[in-house]
DNA sequence: CGCACATATGAACAGATGTTCATATATACC
DNA sequence: GGTATATATGAACATCTGTTCATATGTGCG
Protein backbone atom coordinates (compact mmCIF):
# COMPACT_ATOMS: atom_id res chain seq x y z
CA UNK A 1 0.00 0.00 0.00
CA UNK A 2 2.35 2.64 -1.19
CA UNK A 3 1.27 6.08 -1.46
CA UNK A 4 2.17 6.34 -4.97
CA UNK A 5 3.23 10.20 -5.59
CA UNK A 6 2.43 10.77 -8.55
CA UNK A 7 4.54 12.21 -10.96
CA UNK A 8 3.83 15.18 -12.68
CA UNK A 9 4.53 13.95 -16.35
CA UNK A 10 0.78 13.27 -17.59
CA UNK A 11 1.30 10.51 -20.26
CA UNK A 12 1.04 8.18 -17.41
CA UNK A 13 -2.02 5.09 -17.34
CA UNK A 14 -2.67 5.93 -13.56
CA UNK A 15 -4.58 2.12 -13.02
CA UNK A 16 -1.79 0.74 -14.70
CA UNK A 17 1.17 2.05 -13.26
CA UNK A 18 -0.58 1.78 -9.33
CA UNK A 19 -1.70 -2.43 -10.52
CA UNK A 20 1.77 -3.07 -11.21
CA UNK A 21 3.74 -1.38 -8.48
CA UNK A 22 1.41 -3.39 -6.08
CA UNK A 23 2.93 -6.43 -8.28
CA UNK A 24 6.00 -5.53 -8.02
CA UNK A 25 8.48 -7.37 -5.68
CA UNK A 26 10.62 -5.22 -3.27
CA UNK A 27 13.67 -3.41 -3.54
CA UNK A 28 15.50 -6.28 -2.01
CA UNK A 29 14.17 -9.06 -3.88
CA UNK A 30 14.75 -6.94 -7.04
CA UNK A 31 18.36 -6.79 -5.45
CA UNK A 32 19.11 -9.81 -5.32
CA UNK A 33 18.03 -11.17 -8.06
CA UNK A 34 20.22 -8.65 -10.18
CA UNK A 35 22.99 -9.85 -8.06
CA UNK A 36 22.75 -13.61 -9.22
CA UNK A 37 22.04 -12.41 -12.64
CA UNK A 38 25.54 -10.52 -12.48
CA UNK A 39 27.16 -13.21 -11.36
CA UNK A 40 26.05 -15.33 -14.16
CA UNK A 41 27.05 -12.36 -16.74
CA UNK A 42 30.92 -13.21 -17.04
CA UNK A 43 32.33 -15.36 -19.74
CA UNK A 44 35.01 -16.79 -17.34
CA UNK A 45 31.94 -17.65 -14.51
CA UNK A 46 29.84 -18.90 -17.10
CA UNK A 47 32.75 -21.33 -18.33
CA UNK A 48 33.46 -22.28 -15.27
CA UNK A 49 29.75 -23.42 -14.17
CA UNK A 50 29.10 -24.90 -17.52
CA UNK A 51 32.73 -27.27 -16.59
CA UNK A 52 31.03 -27.92 -13.33
CA UNK A 53 27.93 -29.04 -15.13
CA UNK A 54 29.83 -31.92 -16.34
CA UNK A 55 31.71 -33.10 -13.36
CA UNK A 56 33.24 -31.89 -10.17
CA UNK A 57 36.88 -30.20 -11.43
CA UNK A 58 39.85 -28.86 -8.61
CA UNK A 59 40.48 -25.34 -9.45
CA UNK A 60 43.72 -26.70 -11.44
CA UNK A 61 41.34 -28.41 -14.17
CA UNK A 62 39.58 -25.30 -14.26
CA UNK A 63 42.29 -23.55 -15.42
CA UNK A 64 43.40 -25.80 -17.66
CA UNK A 65 40.07 -26.19 -19.25
CA UNK A 66 39.29 -22.55 -19.01
CA UNK A 67 42.36 -20.78 -20.36
CA UNK A 68 43.08 -18.49 -17.35
CA UNK A 69 45.08 -17.87 -14.17
CA UNK A 70 44.42 -19.97 -10.71
CA UNK A 71 44.15 -16.61 -9.33
CA UNK A 72 41.27 -15.29 -11.51
CA UNK A 73 39.59 -18.89 -11.41
CA UNK A 74 40.06 -18.67 -7.76
CA UNK A 75 38.45 -15.16 -7.20
CA UNK A 76 35.49 -15.87 -9.71
CA UNK A 77 34.79 -19.29 -7.76
CA UNK A 78 34.64 -17.13 -4.48
CA UNK A 79 32.21 -14.52 -6.19
CA UNK A 80 30.26 -17.86 -7.18
CA UNK A 81 30.41 -19.38 -4.01
CA UNK A 82 29.45 -16.31 -2.10
CA UNK A 83 25.87 -16.84 -4.59
CA UNK A 84 25.75 -20.21 -3.22
CA UNK A 85 26.03 -21.36 -7.11
CA UNK A 86 28.95 -24.13 -6.28
CA UNK A 87 29.78 -26.04 -3.33
CA UNK A 88 33.72 -27.93 -2.33
CA UNK A 89 34.97 -30.54 -0.79
CA UNK A 90 38.39 -30.73 -0.06
CA UNK A 91 40.58 -34.11 -0.71
CA UNK A 92 44.02 -33.45 0.57
CA UNK A 93 45.14 -30.11 -0.43
CA UNK A 94 42.86 -30.11 -3.63
CA UNK A 95 39.73 -28.27 -3.56
CA UNK A 96 37.16 -30.22 -5.98
CA UNK A 97 34.57 -27.86 -6.55
CA UNK A 98 30.80 -28.42 -7.87
CA UNK A 99 27.62 -27.11 -8.88
CA UNK A 100 25.66 -26.32 -5.41
CA UNK A 101 22.25 -27.34 -7.09
CA UNK A 102 20.20 -27.73 -10.04
CA UNK A 103 18.84 -24.22 -10.42
CA UNK A 104 22.24 -23.15 -12.73
CA UNK A 105 21.93 -26.35 -15.05
CA UNK A 106 18.22 -25.15 -15.87
CA UNK A 107 18.88 -21.57 -15.91
CA UNK A 108 21.45 -22.14 -18.32
CA UNK A 109 19.52 -23.82 -20.30
CA UNK A 110 16.52 -21.37 -20.48
CA UNK A 111 19.12 -18.62 -21.36
CA UNK A 112 20.62 -20.91 -24.26
CA UNK A 113 17.11 -21.10 -25.81
CA UNK A 114 16.78 -17.70 -25.54
CA UNK A 115 20.79 -16.84 -26.78
CA UNK A 116 20.66 -19.86 -29.66
CA UNK A 117 17.04 -18.71 -30.87
CA UNK A 118 16.37 -17.86 -34.48
CA UNK A 119 16.12 -14.38 -34.37
CA UNK A 120 13.35 -13.72 -36.40
CA UNK A 121 13.81 -10.40 -37.38
CA UNK A 122 15.82 -7.64 -35.45
CA UNK A 123 13.27 -4.94 -33.56
CA UNK A 124 15.61 -2.89 -33.43
CA UNK A 125 15.51 0.36 -34.74
CA UNK B 1 39.08 -31.74 -30.92
CA UNK B 2 41.17 -29.22 -30.18
CA UNK B 3 44.61 -29.97 -29.00
CA UNK B 4 45.22 -29.72 -25.37
CA UNK B 5 48.28 -27.69 -24.87
CA UNK B 6 49.14 -29.70 -21.52
CA UNK B 7 49.36 -26.64 -18.36
CA UNK B 8 52.71 -27.30 -16.72
CA UNK B 9 50.85 -27.84 -13.04
CA UNK B 10 50.61 -31.24 -12.10
CA UNK B 11 47.57 -31.71 -10.43
CA UNK B 12 45.60 -31.82 -13.19
CA UNK B 13 42.84 -34.45 -13.71
CA UNK B 14 43.58 -35.24 -17.22
CA UNK B 15 40.78 -37.10 -18.74
CA UNK B 16 38.36 -34.70 -17.00
CA UNK B 17 40.06 -31.96 -18.64
CA UNK B 18 39.98 -33.47 -21.90
CA UNK B 19 36.45 -34.50 -21.09
CA UNK B 20 34.81 -30.78 -20.00
CA UNK B 21 36.52 -29.16 -22.67
CA UNK B 22 35.10 -31.51 -25.59
CA UNK B 23 31.33 -30.60 -23.87
CA UNK B 24 32.11 -27.29 -23.08
CA UNK B 25 30.66 -24.60 -25.76
CA UNK B 26 32.75 -22.39 -28.03
CA UNK B 27 33.86 -18.85 -26.87
CA UNK B 28 30.94 -17.05 -28.90
CA UNK B 29 27.99 -19.21 -26.76
CA UNK B 30 29.56 -18.50 -23.49
CA UNK B 31 30.04 -14.89 -24.60
CA UNK B 32 26.54 -14.55 -25.56
CA UNK B 33 24.51 -16.60 -22.42
CA UNK B 34 27.31 -13.91 -20.42
CA UNK B 35 25.89 -11.11 -22.41
CA UNK B 36 22.39 -12.02 -21.64
CA UNK B 37 22.19 -12.69 -18.15
CA UNK B 38 24.71 -9.60 -17.56
CA UNK B 39 21.96 -7.54 -19.10
CA UNK B 40 19.33 -9.44 -16.30
CA UNK B 41 22.01 -8.18 -13.35
CA UNK B 42 20.62 -4.84 -13.39
CA UNK B 43 18.59 -3.55 -10.33
CA UNK B 44 16.93 -1.23 -12.71
CA UNK B 45 16.78 -3.63 -15.82
CA UNK B 46 15.13 -6.15 -13.72
CA UNK B 47 12.38 -4.04 -12.76
CA UNK B 48 11.37 -3.09 -16.02
CA UNK B 49 11.21 -6.48 -17.13
CA UNK B 50 9.80 -7.89 -14.24
CA UNK B 51 7.08 -4.51 -14.52
CA UNK B 52 6.58 -5.93 -18.00
CA UNK B 53 5.33 -8.94 -17.37
CA UNK B 54 2.19 -7.72 -15.75
CA UNK B 55 1.35 -6.05 -18.83
CA UNK B 56 2.95 -3.69 -21.68
CA UNK B 57 3.74 0.06 -20.11
CA UNK B 58 5.35 3.08 -22.03
CA UNK B 59 8.38 4.77 -20.81
CA UNK B 60 6.40 7.11 -18.79
CA UNK B 61 4.65 4.40 -17.07
CA UNK B 62 8.05 2.78 -16.66
CA UNK B 63 9.54 5.95 -15.16
CA UNK B 64 6.92 6.47 -12.57
CA UNK B 65 6.82 2.72 -11.31
CA UNK B 66 10.47 1.99 -10.99
CA UNK B 67 11.10 5.46 -9.83
CA UNK B 68 14.28 6.30 -11.99
CA UNK B 69 14.53 9.07 -14.69
CA UNK B 70 13.19 9.05 -17.97
CA UNK B 71 16.51 8.89 -19.96
CA UNK B 72 17.76 6.58 -17.65
CA UNK B 73 15.07 3.98 -17.86
CA UNK B 74 15.78 4.79 -21.94
CA UNK B 75 18.86 4.03 -21.91
CA UNK B 76 18.09 0.51 -20.24
CA UNK B 77 15.46 0.08 -22.68
CA UNK B 78 17.84 0.15 -25.57
CA UNK B 79 19.96 -2.64 -23.98
CA UNK B 80 17.30 -4.84 -23.68
CA UNK B 81 15.95 -4.08 -27.07
CA UNK B 82 19.57 -4.93 -28.61
CA UNK B 83 19.42 -8.12 -26.49
CA UNK B 84 15.57 -9.01 -28.21
CA UNK B 85 14.08 -8.76 -24.39
CA UNK B 86 11.73 -6.58 -24.88
CA UNK B 87 9.76 -5.08 -27.97
CA UNK B 88 7.90 -2.01 -28.60
CA UNK B 89 4.99 -0.62 -30.35
CA UNK B 90 3.72 2.81 -31.29
CA UNK B 91 0.81 4.36 -30.74
CA UNK B 92 1.00 8.31 -31.65
CA UNK B 93 4.33 9.61 -29.35
CA UNK B 94 4.28 6.79 -27.08
CA UNK B 95 6.06 3.73 -27.18
CA UNK B 96 4.49 0.33 -25.11
CA UNK B 97 7.27 -1.89 -24.08
CA UNK B 98 6.71 -5.46 -23.39
CA UNK B 99 8.65 -8.60 -23.24
CA UNK B 100 10.38 -10.24 -26.71
CA UNK B 101 9.28 -13.82 -25.91
CA UNK B 102 8.44 -15.54 -22.65
CA UNK B 103 11.98 -16.80 -21.96
CA UNK B 104 12.42 -14.35 -19.61
CA UNK B 105 9.20 -15.14 -17.28
CA UNK B 106 11.13 -18.36 -16.92
CA UNK B 107 14.31 -16.87 -15.79
CA UNK B 108 13.20 -15.21 -13.82
CA UNK B 109 11.04 -17.85 -12.34
CA UNK B 110 14.08 -19.87 -11.74
CA UNK B 111 16.16 -16.88 -10.37
CA UNK B 112 13.15 -16.43 -8.00
CA UNK B 113 13.84 -20.11 -6.96
CA UNK B 114 17.34 -20.14 -6.18
CA UNK B 115 17.04 -16.56 -4.35
CA UNK B 116 14.59 -17.34 -2.05
CA UNK B 117 15.32 -20.81 -1.29
CA UNK B 118 15.78 -21.37 2.17
CA UNK B 119 19.77 -21.06 2.49
CA UNK B 120 20.09 -24.43 4.07
CA UNK B 121 23.37 -23.63 5.72
CA UNK B 122 26.23 -20.98 4.06
CA UNK B 123 29.25 -23.23 2.54
CA UNK B 124 31.27 -19.77 2.81
CA UNK B 125 34.39 -20.84 4.87
C1' DC C 1 5.33 26.00 -39.82
C1' DG C 2 6.04 26.19 -34.81
C1' DC C 3 5.30 24.44 -30.39
C1' DA C 4 4.57 20.76 -26.92
C1' DC C 5 5.15 16.24 -25.54
C1' DA C 6 7.28 11.41 -25.49
C1' DT C 7 11.31 9.28 -26.08
C1' DA C 8 16.16 8.64 -27.67
C1' DT C 9 20.96 9.61 -27.73
C1' DG C 10 25.72 11.33 -26.69
C1' DA C 11 29.19 12.99 -23.60
C1' DA C 12 30.86 13.04 -19.06
C1' DC C 13 31.78 11.19 -14.71
C1' DA C 14 31.65 8.38 -10.50
C1' DG C 15 31.58 3.84 -9.11
C1' DA C 16 31.94 -1.12 -10.02
C1' DT C 17 34.34 -5.16 -12.12
C1' DG C 18 37.94 -8.57 -13.67
C1' DT C 19 42.59 -9.44 -14.16
C1' DT C 20 47.43 -9.52 -12.66
C1' DC C 21 51.06 -9.69 -9.38
C1' DA C 22 52.72 -10.49 -4.94
C1' DT C 23 51.83 -12.73 -0.84
C1' DA C 24 49.36 -15.65 2.46
C1' DT C 25 47.18 -19.95 4.03
C1' DA C 26 46.56 -24.87 4.18
C1' DT C 27 47.91 -29.58 3.58
C1' DA C 28 51.28 -33.42 2.59
C1' DC C 29 55.66 -35.28 2.79
C1' DC C 30 60.47 -35.55 4.16
C1' DG D 1 60.26 -28.01 11.44
C1' DG D 2 61.04 -27.04 6.39
C1' DT D 3 59.77 -27.39 1.73
C1' DA D 4 56.58 -28.07 -2.14
C1' DT D 5 52.02 -27.93 -3.93
C1' DA D 6 47.11 -26.20 -4.26
C1' DT D 7 44.42 -22.54 -3.49
C1' DA D 8 43.03 -17.98 -1.50
C1' DT D 9 43.44 -13.16 -0.82
C1' DG D 10 44.66 -8.19 -1.12
C1' DA D 11 46.16 -4.21 -3.58
C1' DA D 12 46.63 -1.95 -7.89
C1' DC D 13 45.02 -0.80 -12.26
C1' DA D 14 42.70 -0.54 -16.62
C1' DT D 15 38.19 -1.22 -18.36
C1' DC D 16 33.36 -1.29 -18.24
C1' DT D 17 28.69 0.33 -16.52
C1' DG D 18 24.83 3.20 -15.10
C1' DT D 19 23.31 7.62 -14.21
C1' DT D 20 22.78 12.55 -15.16
C1' DC D 21 22.56 16.49 -18.03
C1' DA D 22 22.05 18.61 -22.33
C1' DT D 23 20.40 17.99 -26.73
C1' DA D 24 18.23 15.61 -30.60
C1' DT D 25 14.46 13.10 -32.94
C1' DG D 26 9.80 12.09 -33.90
C1' DT D 27 4.79 12.79 -33.61
C1' DG D 28 0.39 15.51 -33.03
C1' DC D 29 -1.89 19.76 -33.03
C1' DG D 30 -3.11 24.47 -33.90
Amino acid sequence: MVELDRCDINCIHDEAVQAVRQALFGEDVAASLAELFKALGDPTRVKILFSLMTRELCVCDLTAVIGVSDSAVSHQLRVLRTLRLVKFRREGKILYYSLADDHIERLFAQGLEHVTEPKSEMNEE
